[in-house]
DNA sequence: ACAGGTCTTGAAAACGTTTTCGTAACTATA
DNA sequence: TATAGTTACGAAAACGTTTTCAAGACCTGT
């Protein structure tokens, strides 16, 4: 491995000379910059970021926190979504990202903050994790430049996807088409979920329409199987809606298949949302009603506000950010005609 | 932050000592181990990487390498399960998962061999990507522990989804259900494709079946869109085959659509198969037969390799092994009736 | 010719570890 | 008691950088 040493031996000066001709200080010569540059490329030269990093304490390394109890939550498409957007900003801005997890190194269990602390990350996204847990309020309470996503602390900055307005805009739209009586299957008990809802019921009441309880059922994100037991469950009331939101695009699918194995065609007898805009619901036939969220921006903007966290700790400042998703009728909900 | 230079101030040891004791050298008396690793508990005391990186050469870092031309390859789910199944298994034996890019670090590009020397990595996954391209031959050709997946290179250790073997069973699957005229649509044409292609004319040839040409046509992977239009060319020939073959699940999607719209059934008028086991797959209706790769295998085994390939140079075989799937019988290919 | 200024350069310390080698103090053996 | 062997510890160098500070070289204007 060629170091600066090689490059001041074969160049017949200092180190410090090297290294400044190379970082592009201004007390170097303009011929004496060029010829080291030139030898540096010659021989290969690369930094060498332990070095670097040890003597500067910046590693321009991202850490990302996105494993949640059952996997990492990389199987998950909003996330992963969300992280390529966040991948590719920090390369784009000469930052590499590493997982954060609580593994043993040397024996010892390391918690989240010690982690980052010991690989010497210069910020942390953190998404999809259980955001209560004591490992994860340790590191939110840390001094390390911090951002979560989705989900909001008190001086933290955070990126969350408007749940208030997409789920406004769905629920307006399906109102628009003429319907009335409206379910709603639900995800998880957390926040994301308290904003669909509380949105969902507001936005009914401004229609004058209350929803009744019987009709707002519980189920989990991206659990085809329970969903589908819920909408069986729904069917089987002697009053039906003429419209059922779902948690999520994929859990609809299992919606659907009850709803169709129950005899019913969607959209003519029922009609039906998603939520998330995942490519299977653009590809799937008829296409989904749904909500896509923004990954990209959401992504891009984490990783920017992270790094300006980093790089201006000084003038960056905490936010709260929402970004908007895109209502995508698709043709799983139909007009109704006035009655 | 606390370093052993402090824990050694605080025990009235030398660094040294804090050091060996630290890392359960033998030649440090039991007591005063002891003392130390307590002290160092106390004191939260948490080792340096970059330190550490600098002085052993070994950084306990893997770097992965799935980014594909379009995007990264973490959109894609048959990648993002494998990775997940790497990052898990890296992490239980002590490692860290990086991304490595091509992004410019201080001003210059760097191509992917030298950013992994850059960041020191320990070794590399690379999956998904353009094995052709003279970047990725640079890395394979370098000392690096390297293991690739679903590509083989000379003298390196690949680890490869049995695409034969799958691609076989899935067809006799087809066959034994007494389908004799099958249609593929395939994917990009790289080595997975002739693999399958391979695979897939064999079999018909064991059950002595000519498939003609104008059956077989070229589509993309998870190419929704081009699949429909793929599927519509073929369902506007005068002959029809009883059975399809998509790419992947993914595309099967369209192709379906595109079936359906024709006013076929599925599977009473044609059955239809896809490749990959994807979690969509299993949660439509009809369920999609379809051959499930074994993802988190092929990501356990592609860290094991790497890891001892990393740990014991001089024992680690240089390996190609091949993952089976398993086949999903679904409900999308009917029995037909012998005629 | 001299003071003062501007450009260039290098010596050296520091970052936090690991590891080699030396040595002092014991312990066992003859 | 002298010798050899063992055990426990520390001094110091090294890894590859960055950065401070001093200083030499070269001007400029008087």
């Amino acid at each position: 491995m060629v170091s600066m040493k090689d490059i001041a031996k074969k160049c017949g000066v200092s180190v410090a000379t090297v290294s400044k001709a190379l970082n592009g200080y201004s007390d170097i010569g303009k011929e004496k910059r060029e010829e080291i540059k030139r030898c540096a490329e010659e021989m290969g030269y690369f930094p060498n970021s332990s070095a670097r990093a040890l003597k500067t304490n910046r590693t321009w390394n991202l850490g990302i926190l996105i494993t949640d109890n059952l996997h990492s939550g990389l199987t998950h498409s909003y996330f992963a979504a969300i992280l390529d957007a966040i991948k590719v900003t920090a390369e784009r801005r000469g930052y590499d990202i590493t997982f954060t997890s609580m593994s043993p190194v040397g024996g010892r269990k390391m918690s989240y903050y010690e982690h980052c602390r010991y690989r010497g990350l210069d910020g942390v996204v953190i998404a999809n994790i259980d955001f209560t847990s004591p490992d994860i309020i340790e590191l939110v309470k840390s001094p390390l430049p911090i951002v979560t996503i989705d989900y909001v602390f008190d001086g933290r900055t955070a990126i969350v996807s408007n749940n208030q307005k997409g789920m406004r805009e769905l629920t307006e739209y399906v109102f628009s088409m003429g319907h009335r009586q409206i379910a709603y299957i639900h995800g998880d008990d957390n926040t994301v979920t308290k904003e669909r809802l509380a949105s969902f019921y507001r936005t009914a009441e401004a229609y004058g329409v209350t929803v009744p309880d019987k009709w707002v059922l519980p189920s989990r994100y991206r659990d085809v199987g329970m969903t589908e037991r819920r909408t069986r469950e729904l069917l089987s009331q002697d009053s039906l809606p003429t419209c059922i939101f779902f948690p999520d695009d994929f859990s609809a699918v299992g919606g659907m298949n009850a709803i169709r194995s129950a005899g019913l065609r969607i959209p003519e007898d029922i009609s039906v949302c998603g939520y998330d805009g995942i490519p299977i619901a653009f590809a799937m036939y008829p296409r989904l009603t749904t909500l896509r969220q923004d990954t990209a921006t959401v992504g891009k903007i984490a990783a920017e506000k992270l790094i300006s966290l980093i790089e201006n700790p000084k003038i960056a400042l905490i936010e709260k950010i929402s970004v908007d998703g895109e209502l995508v009728k698709g043709d799983t909900v139909r007009r109704m005609q006035p009655s």
